[in-house]
DNA sequence: CAGTGGTCTAGACCACGAT
DNA sequence: TCGTGGTCTAGACCACTGG
């Protein structure tokens, strides 16, 4: 068996029993990577093999130039249901949070403009948002919609729901939305406004959602960091 | 820059350029790593590396052993609709193909058992399989179902599709199902089945099939290639 | 048998975080 | 300032693939 197989095994409850050092002073952060490294009398790039793999399989995540952490529990998410992201949090007991990176008028790419069907080539609110679980950062999204149809959309309180804004503020109601959903690496910019590494796997979800009479009413990019979520579909 | 960065974003373009002498060869595979090593005048360390966030974003992946190759274009699946498998794939203009690696009778574990909620431990049929897109594996696939509810199963073309057996050989029709999905990493004896490398990402399906008496009627745990399948959904 | 990827060693320097 | 993770070098041996 490998090594790093078997420095993989050990570490979770190496982590959980708290006898190395950096343990016992965050709970479910992992040792350094060289106290590790002495411990399994190895070196520091099969150590780090070991450390990816938990990665990978969800188990540990890193925040940038911190350290190396046991993963919560994963939310779980019906992509069907159109549920709040609060009551979703809450109903399964972790702490949501949202932050307003930026929001700002301007052009969009032509990916995004040619989606909305619009006459010609006009200023879009652009909102970069980033979602917490219990402190931990998940998910960074950013949300695209056509200033026109929102006017005075930046003063509004956009780290809540903005369903529930497009509703009560602007008697705009979703009533049908669609979802892609892929497996890719977290691109470093995104990687960057997590606090995360960039490369790790991620889920990207591109949702377009629109009104009754078909017309999109916002297109949004979601990256979620792929250990802390989970999706549970019924199909009848 | 990180030079990983620079290499990691020179590797598509070379390799279709086909340049180097790798590739020409077979196409969609990259010059081996020690070409990459010398070409960029770096190290195979530093090379895996871009090689590495390239598998990650689901633009290269490798075969055990082989070498690397570029991602052909991913199956687009609807978690909802129950469509068979090789008519996907048709729809989308790739070729499919199941091979059976064993069916046997057999205890389940624990997990398994209890989803059935029968009254007793009893024999199950496990299946293993493996599906193909264009020849190459994309997925390898356990199903569970009652032995004593569908007596000579190990008869059928169990290379076909298992809905329609169920159907037509035992007049067991699923009505319903539930799908939990998850990001993790290939575990290491599936990779062997697919001719990869563990640790490498992939989409972990659970299926539970259901008929109209809300029965379990089959177990399904399928491991993706996170590079060949993209998810659409609609949510009305 | 030659070449490949899989695994591993034993270092190094840097930017950044915590203190 | 010290320790951390991020990046990188320059090798090595092995198991296996393919000719």
């Amino acid at each position: 068996m490998p090594l790093y197989q078997t420095i993989k095994d050990a570490l979770p409850e190496l982590t959980l029993s708290g006898e190395m050092t950096d343990s016992d002073k965050t709970p479910g952060k992992l040792p350094s990577e060289r106290q590790l490294q002495q411990q399994f009398n190895s070196t520091r790039v099969t150590v780090r093999e070991a450390l990816m793999r938990l990665e990978a399989e969800g188990v540990i995540y890193r925040q940038n130039r911190i350290g190396w952490f046991l993963c919560p529990k994963r939310l779980l998410w019906d992509p069907i249901q159109k549920v709040n992201f609060y009551q979703l949090a809450k109903n399964q007991g972790l702490k949501a949070r949202t932050d307003l990176l930026t929001c700002k008028q301007t052009r969009v790419s032509d990916e995004i403009f040619q989606a909305f069907a619009l006459d010609k080539q006009s200023d879009f609110y652009e909102l970069y948002r980033i979602r917490y679980l219990d402190d931990r950062p998940v998910m960074v999204e950013e949300i695209y919609c056509p200033a026109q149809q929102f006017p005075g959309l930046a003063e509004k309180a956009l780290d809540s729901s903005i369903t529930t804004i497009f509703q009560d503020d602007y008697q705009v109601k979703i009533s049908h939305e669609q979802s892609d959903i892929i497996v890719t690496a977290l691109p470093d910019d995104k990687a960057e406004q997590l606090n995360l590494n960039g490369g790790a796997a991620c889920l990207k979800i591109i949702r377009k959602r629109f009104n009754a009479q078909q017309e999109l009413v916002d297109y949004n990019i979601e990256y979620w960091l792929h250990s802390a979520i989970e999706m549970r579909v019924q199909s009848n």
